[in-house]
DNA sequence: TTCTATTGATCAGTATACTGATTATCAGTA
DNA sequence: TACTGATAATCAGTATACTGATCAATAGAA
């Protein structure tokens, strides 16, 4: 550990932002200026329609401040509907418009494909070892971030 | 790859985040304030004194738009000089005040700790691995970020 | 039912990261 | 030497992430 290019910590953030930049290429030659952060909230909301905004940053472990700026975008571009929840009027309920749906479609391919480049230094049988690994790793810090994973109720 | 959950971009993603989280905590214990970032710049910039800041970036893979703010607050802190470059006007060059080579002393050990922590979900054998398949990820996709790394002269 | 603690959403403020531009300077060439 | 292209630093603008706070609304306990 004596120099950062050892520390596990330097090496997960240059991943991190080699991936979003590939995700960046990939999406913006499907046609689409959307983040990673933006996909994964729309997949998301799909997944689990009607669901508030604090649900949403347990599912895909966001900050929950961050949620209202990534929301307040998806719902710019037209991806998303935000209304007042009829059961909790504190609460928001969040759906995929026709729109979203249609953007969901046309930037899948760019999705998977991103992922595929993210890891190309690796070999298949690599690949999954080092899937395995992280999700492993992963799951036994999720509670020491401020945006845990929460499980679907 | 039919769930979030199992692309790597998404798991990368929190890692990076709890990442970021348990050094804050550990550096904290330690009595001080220092982003991860702060404390790489710190380090390569002690590892090579009177560097500039566009050599900088290459030497740890950060944007150099990012650079600025970054040796900003480092300077105001007090952990870091900036001065104009003898040999080149537009350059300013770097070094570790003695301030800053002490406060580098003192985090150390909480730095050490936090890598430890970041991958306590994995034994010795795993972690080894993991390390491995990271660094040769990185590595694959170096060029694809817009702050890639760049050996040293 | 009333009080208390919690929760959903948001805001202000700070710190990465990035895109794309500008300014000053430098290096190499015609 | 004059010109051209590249480079160092910075800036404006946008998008995550986070800390810590506020406010309205809810849920659970006394």
């Amino acid at each position: 550990m004596s120099s950062y290019d050892e520390m596990p910590g330097h090496l997960v953030r240059r991943l991190q932002q080699a991936a979003v930049a590939i995700f960046h290429a990939e999406v913006a030659r499907a046609g689409y200026d959307m983040t990673p952060v933006q996909y994964a909230a729309l997949t998301a909301v799909r997944l689990n329609p009607g669901t508030d905004q604090a649900t949403l940053a347990g599912l895909i472990a966001y900050d929950r401040t961050t949620i209202t700026g990534v929301v307040d975008r998806l719902v710019q571009k037209g991806f998303l509907t935000r209304q007042p929840s009829k059961t909790d009027r504190r609460a928001r309920t969040l759906r995929v418009t026709e729109r979203g749906h249609m953007a969901l479609g046309e930037i899948q391919p760019a999705v998977e494909q991103a992922q595929q480049t993210m890891l190309k230094g690796l070999d298949k049988g690599e690949s999954r070892e080092f899937m395995r690994l992280l999700a492993k790793a992963v799951g036994a810090v999720n509670d020491l971030s401020r945006a845990p994973l929460k499980a679907t109720r």
